[in-house]
RNA sequence: GGCGGCGUACCCAAGUGGACCAAGGGGACGGAUUGCAAAUCCGUUAUUCGUCGGUUCGAAUCCGACCGCCGCCUCCA
């Protein structure tokens, strides 16, 4: 069995096999940091936190960088709006977006999880780095592509000369001559409109924190570099996948390979994994957008507010229940349907912990990590198996989650037979949850609803119920059901079961 | 205009040549259970995969045309 992924460059499906047997390097294209970040800066992180928990299930050692690009036009016209520094307003989304990370149990350099921390085991960015911090890293390659004739100074200016480059729009399936079509484009005095910047010299109304030293004077990387230079430090020159969205297919990523394989003459990454866009209501969700509608939905699409609104693991159910490579359309409808098919998960757990006394959470915390050496659960059986199968093509978590949908309704209906070892439901289950676990669901129990914590009420809730319950004694169905209808319209449900009465807030 | 992706039931969504007269979730409907609900279980809900042609013993899956939707097309943004 081999796990197969879709690689941009190729346009197919390919046997996946790392560079290193056993090791597994990954760059993700992240942030730049000059305005909040939205849902769709967080589809990345969750497919590629999954994909290294499932990688390392599989008995792979993985190495995932993302990085941060903090030197840039739009943080500097951004910075200047504001009237603050870029370093201060990039620490400032930096900061948001990590906060945003750690809520959806995505492990990042400096959190502050304790090693083996459950909630992040198995996935987690291993690094971090700042395109502020690597200026040297990105000039020394500059200086290798002049040396080489693959680039050119124009002033303080340094262009990638991408007729220099053979296989230039290899990743993104164009040719040079392909875009001097239809679009009129402006050289300047660039040799080839199609060249790129690598080094931008600095302008003089520009702060001084975004000058920089260079040989060819004071200025600033362009776009594209930081990756080049920061993937070669961390990853090495050649690594295994280099991910990211769609929308960076072209240029971003055109232009990484041209640069990292025309100065080190080696195959840069070896697999290209593209995620879809994130929609709303079917557009693109854009920060360059700035209609009415777009600016609301932006609004309530930043991370900080939809994790206000919606669960973390909500999110990250939602994410993955379309396949990596499709656009994910957020809609109050799909929303609302994946919620439900969530809680029918959280269901089966209270009801095995109600029938069999013991937590599946503690249970299967126990047993560790699937793949670890204290696996337990159904890992034979036939739901397992699907599982895999869906995880080993392209990382499907769309039918991984099928494949625990599947699992739910046999745990049920061997408890509603009754008679059930405790041992086999807590297995059944407990295999479920370790599956779930993979895909980063399921790590801990659901957050309690706040007034549960609120022992007033819970008091209160008490005495109301035991009114309730005379009353039905009575056959007083009529005011007992007011009550439940009541407190259903305050968001508080009632659940009678043969030996009680459950409630649960929203 | 070029390049790329997509179009599967009421909605979301997997499947990309035979194990598919098409997973899974939501919804709806019927049954069991329940005083009634909730939850749960059982069952029904696409002989068909945008349209039309073609290749093939065989296609949702490959090819062509067309229709519709979306993304990208480079400093400046």
């Amino acid at each position: 069995m081999a796990i197969t992924v879709y690689n941009t460059l190729s346009g197919k499906k390919e046997p996946f096999e790392p560079l290193r047997p056993g090791h597994v390097g990954i760059y993700l294209c992240g942030p730049t940091v000059y305005k909040p970040s939205h849902i769709g800066h967080a589809v990345g992180p969750i497919i590629f936190d999954t994909i290294k928990r499932y990688l390392t299930f599989r008995g792979y050692k993985v190495t995932w960088v993302v990085n941060v690009t903090d030197v840039d036009d739009k943080l500097i016209d951004e910075a200047a709006r504001q009237g603050t520094t870029t370093v201060e307003l990039g620490r400032r989304v930096l900061a948001d977006y990590l906060a945003a990370m750690k809520k959806l149990n995505i492990g990042y350099p400096g959190d502050d999880h304790a090693p083996g921390d459950l909630r992040t085991a198995g996935g987690g960015i291993d690094h971090m780095p700042k395109a502020s911090e690597h200026i040297g890293d990105i000039c020394r390659i500059i200086q290798t592509l002049i040396d080489r004739k693959h680039a050119y100074v124009l002033g303080g200016d340094v262009y990638f000369d991408v007729t220099s480059d053979p296989d230039y729009g290899k990743l993104s399936h164009r040719s040079i001559e392909d875009q001097e079509g239809q679009r009129e484009l402006k050289s300047g005095d660039k040799r080839h409109p199609g060249d790129f910047a690598l080094w931008k010299a600095a302008k003089p109304d520009e702060p001084d924190e975004v000058k920089y030293d260079s040989p060819w004077g004071k200025g600033r990387p362009g776009w594209h570099i930081e990756c080049s230079a920061m993937s070669a430090r961390l990853l090495g020159e050649t690594f295994d996948i280099h991910g990211g969205g769609m929308d960076l297919v072209f240029p971003h990523h055109e232009n990484e390979i041209a640069q990292s394989e025309s100065a080190t003459g080696r195959v840069f990454a070896k697999y290209w994994l593209h995620h879809g866009l994130t929609r709303f209501n079917t557009k693109k969700v854009s920060k360059s957008d700035t209609s009415p509608e777009a600016l609301a939905a932006m609004k309530r699409m930043t991370l900080h507010n939809l994790l206000a609104e919606l669960t973390p693991e909500h999110v990250r159910f939602f994410v993955l229940s379309t396949h990596y490579r499709r656009p994910i359309d957020f809609s109050d409808d799909n929303l609302e349907a994946t919620k439900k098919g969530l809680e029918r998960f959280y269901t089966l757990f209270e009801r095995v912990q109600r029938e069999t006394g013991r937590s599946v959470y503690e249970a299967v915390d126990r047993a560790g990590p699937l793949g670890g050496s204290g696996s337990s659960g159904d890992a034979g059986s036939e739901h397992h198996a699907r599982f895999v199968e869906a995880m080993d093509d392209d990382f499907n978590t769309a039918g991984a989650i099928a494949a625990l949908h599947d699992a739910v309704s046999p745990i049920n209906a061997l408890m509603d037979r009754g008679g059930a070892a405790p041992d086999d439901v807590l297995t059944l289950a407990g295999g479920l949850m370790q599956r779930g676990r993979l895909l980063g669901l399921f790590l801990i129990p659901p957050t309690a609803a706040p007034a549960a914590s609120d022992e007033k009420l819970g008091e209160v809730m008490q005495v109301l119920l035991e009114v309730r319950q005379r009353l039905r004694k009575k056959k007083d169905f009529e005011t007992g059901d007011f009550i439940r209808d009541a407190l259903t319209r305050i968001g508080i449900t009632l659940k009678d079961r043969s030996d009680g009465t459950d409630w649960k807030m929203e």
